[in-house]
DNA sequence: CTAATAGTGTCTTTTAGACAATATTAA
DNA sequence: TTAATATTGTCTAAAAGACACTATTAG
């Protein structure tokens, strides 16, 4: 039998399949006028929610996404996604983790390829999807409230194991609305074995289990931006230091020393002669990314 | 209408869905005597391969895998599998990437969720699947062949993109099996738009994209084992610094230099009052790990 | 002038890398 | 003894962190 004959005779159709869909995480930079000429604006980080039309969990908030067609990759199905939602496409995209649980969704099994999305606020102008009956950016911070650590100790002393367990506040906003969240990143460890878990505590106005994949998300971003340089993709073509610093601080929900923080990150930009005047306080010069920057 | 309802009426089967499965990169440590009782013994990293009897790659090599099914979750289904081919349970185990292209699969449409496994070699105990004609560790190294850097200039003067292309030769070798796969990984930057990707140039006896999926695996885990310490997972409950570092040194494919390897290990491991001795050279003591060492 | 932000200089601490020196064993 | 590995010490370079200082603007 060769591979040609056993094709034909295949059925594809034995076993139950599950469904499978992409998530989107699509991040992207808020600003808030500060009122104060005198002072400079503040930055958001933000995330796009759609506000479920339908049933399940009908009213509540939810990452955009959708099935995942028979012809298309998943890569193929979270780019139309991303332009779906978003009309963006020119975005950043990496895949961010597979959710598989049994019972994640109510209607039937689904798995979801969740995606992580940086678009810069310039090119933003979402469009209400036909499922959604509204799609908003929810302003986001992700703190530590808690943290517990208990250790197992063996009789002769030496650390036998330990479990941490660390409790965040998930906060998405948008105006009135008010979505919070808490998220317990849970690590076990008995010898070499090692269990990490991040478990959704109440998951309020959220659907699914998409209280786990943002704060998965918002983890990954703070990974990843330490040394990688995906934070320009949420910035505009030209930006001064202090706005690109605003955005690091953001992500990461700390302040930094500018001092530091420029002779970090000035490998990674150009400056143009351009400055911002007319502030309130000394112009700025503004800079864009140096493509290349970590070329040998 | 309630989500009751709404669930009663939901045609799950309206869209043509795709099948999922999960494939394990299950990583171990190999051993070759060096002959000589003056010398050291050799170590290599290995990963299990399994001979495909049936259709399609009939007589190919692949990773071991299965079908999720549609009442286990994507872990369970890795455990299951990592169980069923090499009857370990005890294994470490991390969601690698998920794979979706549309023709990764002769057969029909199929998305795999890869998963990074990392046994200790005593554990191990092959257990030949019903699927499987047979299954076998083979060697694996992941070496730099080529590099490519085509840089993309504008009028002015400043990098506007590049194109970077490194071309690695994956080697699979059991006996006198020896598969080997030129793998190029692609990174292409135009302004701020970045696109990195793996391609296998020839898949030879490799089946499906497990090529990709393979070197892959091998980048994470090279990624990983600078800052986390996954490589103890690799380790028998006892072992030498001397071995500790030829893992590193395998899994990096470079050498290390003792001294510094060891500061760096150093709070990782404590040490037991056990010496290993009868080696024709100075005896070595014998450390275990330190679990609990990167609590604060 | 002041309040605010923009931008620079420099010291210390930590980490990484290189390499030399000494120690111990079986044969 | 010797050839091999085990183990420790120290110098240097690079990166990260802290903090103080100067500069420039609108009002």
């Amino acid at each position: 039998m060769n591979q040609e004959t056993f094709l034909k005779q295949y059925d594809a159709s034995k076993y139950e399949k599950p469904s499978v869909t992409v998530d989107m995480a699509v991040f992207t930079l808020g600003q808030y006028e500060s009122g104060d000429i005198r002072k400079v604006d503040e930055r958001v980080l933000r995330i796009l929610l759609i506000k479920r039309g339908a049933h399940p969990f009908k009213d509540c908030w939810a990452l955009p996404g959708g099935f995942v067609k028979i012809d298309e990759s998943l890569d193929e199905a979270a780019y139309r996604e991303l332009k779906e939602e978003t009309n963006v496409d020119s975005g950043y995209l990496e895949q961010l983790y597979t959710f598989g649980t049994v019972d994640r969704d109510p209607r039937l099994r689904v798995i979801s390829c969740a995606y992580l999305s940086l678009i810069d606020a310039e090119h933003i102008q979402v469009r209400a999807d036909s499922d959604a009956a509204d799609a908003k950016w929810f302003d986001v911070t992700y703190r530590l409230l808690e943290e517990h650590k208990s250790i197992k100790s063996s009789d002769k002393g030496p650390v036998s194991g330990y479990i941490l367990e660390r409790i965040y506040l998930l906060r998405l906003s948008h105006g009135s609305i008010d979505l919070d969240v808490r998220v317990k990143e849970v690590i076990d460890v008995e010898g070499h074995r090692v269990h990490k878990d991040i478990v959704v505590l109440d998951e309020g106005m959220l659907a699914f289990d998409h209280g786990k994949i943002i704060a998965q998300g918002i983890i990954r971003l703070r990974n990843k931006v330490e040394y990688e340089d995906i934070a320009f993709h949420l910035m505009p073509e030209k930006f001064t230091l202090t706005d690109l610093q605003k955005v690091y601080e953001c992500i990461l929900d700390r302040e930094l020393l500018k001092a530091n923080f420029r002779r970090k990150i000035m490998p990674m930009v150009i400056e143009t002669n351009e400055i911002v005047e007319n502030q309130g306080f000394r112009p700025s010069q503004l800079f864009r990314f140096n493509t290349g920057w970590n070329l040998i």
